[in-house]
DNA sequence: TTGAAAATTCAACGCTTGTTGAATATGCTG
DNA sequence: CAGCATATTCAACAAGCGTTGAATTTTCAA
């Protein structure tokens, strides 16, 4: 079990279980509502996936790969265009974040869910560490690193805490909690990931050429 | 019931629940064992504080005033201190920052976990609107609107997406889910919230001050 | 068309859940 | 000490949980 499993209602099971688990956590969803939701009966998701947390995990890690291919070749594209002296950090962070507006505006509902549980997942104490750590941590390594180049002189300890913010900033986006609503007296929505990155982007780009100190101009 | 419980196994429930809470987040708690870790028969947390969603609820709100208090009395203060051109974009964020420092270094491990739980229940696409609306925007519209004096001419628009930023760099912090202890190799540590303040403050300011528009110096 | 393999459902299990009413212990006031 | 209110435990409930083995349907190559 839980090889491959290109099955038409086994799909379906990890589309649902995907919108729940990004809604409820883990915890706060069963497999007879997914089951349901995905109009089949509970048995089914055990012989795909085997136990709950094969499932959840399966859920996490099926478009984790798409994620980082496209992350990637991003960041590679911009190195390329980017002079000998390399990007500048806002086109970094660029490429480090419109993969994941793309990704929301194919009209594919199921990977605005994914990116929900993405952030439960990594916002997280109990699960965040450690799941977070097997999928992403290669892929932003390579981004600090990108980072460092950019801002010569950088130290570690200013590096790491910069890219923090910008995670922490990045995964209440991706969790759409709609609080933002509420509190811009709808001025600004949720769910406009393209409004949140515009903005995300020079805000954290500025950060970075503070706290790690851009003495000159680049 | 549930209109104030001094006795002390009553607040040996609340410790344990928000310790697990925290963790877990709601849907995984059972409320054996909350009992279990406060050295109580199951019943009595119903007892004292109902359902289990009023429990829940109690905890949210036990420390709530307290951290408010603080907070307005921290930005009051700054306030009073500034010329009278007001207070900078860094000392108003570090009004909003510091009293969670502070809460931290009593030694009280509750404080703590009470600021994990505000981080699952801030990055809950579930919980985090409502709960979090009713109990902390109007100290939060507060600290919008100094920014708003402290950056003049800035848009509604660019000033909620930068408080949003703010709010998901301090959310992650406050999670301690010590990603950042793994990514760093131990050079960043999750629990150290004065090192994290110490980068978010100039962090975040220069991201106020680059998308809010900062013409002249200040 | 047949038959094996994969996919799906059916039925049930032992266990845990939140909740509640009654019984008991504890603390306090007179 | 008596007596009452509060605090706490005990015992049990109906419902829902994840999981599994057997039965049934579907798929598809020979």
């Amino acid at each position: 079990m839980s090889k491959k499993s290109p099955s038409p209602k086994s799909e379906r099971i990890l589309d649902v279980a995907e919108e729940l688990f990004a809604l409820h956590g883990y915890d706060g969803v069963t497999l007879r509502q997914i089951a349901n939701g995905a109009g089949v009966d509970v048995a089914l998701a055990s012989y795909h996936f085997g136990k709950k947390l094969d499932l959840f995990n399966a859920v996490f890690q099926r478009r984790a790969g798409k994620l980082n291919e496209s992350r990637l070749s991003a960041l590679r594209a911009c190195q390329k265009n980017a002079g000998d002296q390399g990007p500048t950090v806002e086109q970094i962070i660029e490429a480090f974040l419109r993969p994941l507006e793309i990704a929301q505006e194919t009209g594919d509902q199921g990977w605005t869910n994914y990116l929900a549980l993405i952030a439960y997942i990594n916002n997280s104490p109990y699960w965040g560490q450690k799941m977070m750590s097997k999928l992403f941590d290669k892929l932003v390594l390579e981004f600090i690193e990108a980072l460092r180049q950019a801002l010569p002189g950088a130290s570690d300890e200013n590096l790491y805490w910069c890219y923090h913010n910008l995670s922490g900033a990045l995964t209440l986006t991706l969790a759409q909690t709609g609080r933002i609503d509420k509190l811009s007296g709808g001025k600004c929505r949720s769910s406009d990931f393209e409004a949140a990155y515009n903005h995300m982007i020079p805000f954290t780009a500025a950060g970075f050429r503070v706290v790690c100190g851009a003495t000159g101009p680049h």
